[in-house]
DNA sequence: ACAAAAGTGTTGCCCTTACACCCATGC
DNA sequence: GCATGGGTGTAAGGGCAACACTTTTGT
């Protein structure tokens, strides 16, 4: 087996969230070479016997101070000149994120900036990272009615309201406000809180998702 | 990038056709350790430079003489103690192939045997094979309707009965006679030939998948 | 009072499902 | 003529989409 020539071997990872209004993507600033100053998805080199996972779960914490439990892998790129630096290949993840238990505090020399960014405003990216990017809008509109799933972009309590809006945007379509209500409650994943949200009209229920153990 | 230990990165294929009125899986014994005599995915170790799935391509056909257009990427494997060699990881792909294009006719001194192998009834398989194997059924089950993809496994031409029976075995589950022929055709992919298919009891009709460029 | 978002039911239609008998051929 | 798989239609029920007005708050 050391007879071959080996390419190297990254993680990147695709983490959004609904935050203010609009679905956003994690990207870091690369501070280095190459693509030193464009945007890019969190990710890095595998560990040795390191579980793929692991490692994606891993460089996300290292380089955005961001925790996550369940990592979906998504696609795996291996395009030639998909890295200036030569052969590599990239296993891509995906994860739904609350953003307000995101501290976003890195511990990495090679990340200048972190940032939530708007997903359908994104700076110029590095690598391949635009392709990447377009795999997981697409399983995110796929999978827009695994509310469960969807819901993990939220805050742990949330209006019907913003669920909506973010299944509109996951899903790319409009949909009908008692339609949905009635659909969302019967997913079976809904809890209705005592809580309330005040803001500038009239108050809100707030829900929260059923813990799925 | 070279600072970095790199693993060995692989393709497996899994190939599944309808042959007897069964599922049937692609299989190779292996001549060589690791796993001498044992079954496996073709596969084999990706070139440098070379796109993913042109070495799943590559690899079938030197193996199983099995040429194929459409190889979708299913899920890459990379855990620890997959390969007792040592650290490597596998990008695995599926297809669905026509049995009666297939000569299986390998130019591989590695292989010893090549076997379409009933999906229900595996023999012992080399490294995580079986694990593979388990995704991939998972993915048939969740493709199942999409018929288009699905009649790829049939030979070019079959009948309403044979394209059920793919059907069934695929979703996992029966369906009405009547029910399907209505579904199948409103799915608009399937088109009438004149031959008939003569057998031991009344002659069925041959359909064939619209050509989708 | 008015602007703005929250909240709430009913109806029609289509699609899905359940279901049974005759037909054409080989032996 | 009989065994075997091929082939066909209908009716009822459930799920989905369309649709508008009242309520509650902030200003």
């Amino acid at each position: 087996m050391t007879e071959h020539e080996r390419p190297a071997v990254t993680v990147d990872v695709f983490a959004l969230t609904f935050l203010e209004n609009d679905l956003r993507v994690l990207l870091i600033q690369r501070a280095r070479p190459p693509h030193a100053g464009h945007w890019a998805l969190p990710g890095g080199f595998v560990e040795p016997h390191e579980p793929l996972a692991k490692a994606a779960e891993r460089e996300l914490f290292e380089e955005t101070g961001l925790k996550v439990n369940r990592l979906e892998q998504l696609h795996t790129f291996g395009d030639p000149g998909r890295d200036p630096r030569g052969w590599a290949i990239s296993i891509a993840f995906i994860a739904l994120v609350a953003a307000d238990a995101a501290r976003l505090i890195g511990d990495d020399e090679e990340v200048m900036a972190i940032q939530w960014h708007p997903a359908h405003d994104l700076p110029p990216l590095a690598f391949d990272h635009v392709q990447i990017i377009d795999h997981a809008m697409q399983r995110l509109r796929e999978r827009a009615d695994d509310l469960a799933w969807l819901g993990q972009a939220l805050p742990a309590r949330f209006t019907l309201s913003e669920l909506q809006r973010l299944y509109e945007l996951a899903g790319g379509q409009e949909v009908d406000k008692r339609n949905f209500r009635r659909w969302a409650f019967a997913q079976g994943c809904l809890e209705k809180t005592e809580a309330m949200r005040y803001g500038d009209h009239r108050p809100a229920h707030l829900y929260r998702l059923k813990s799925v153990p």
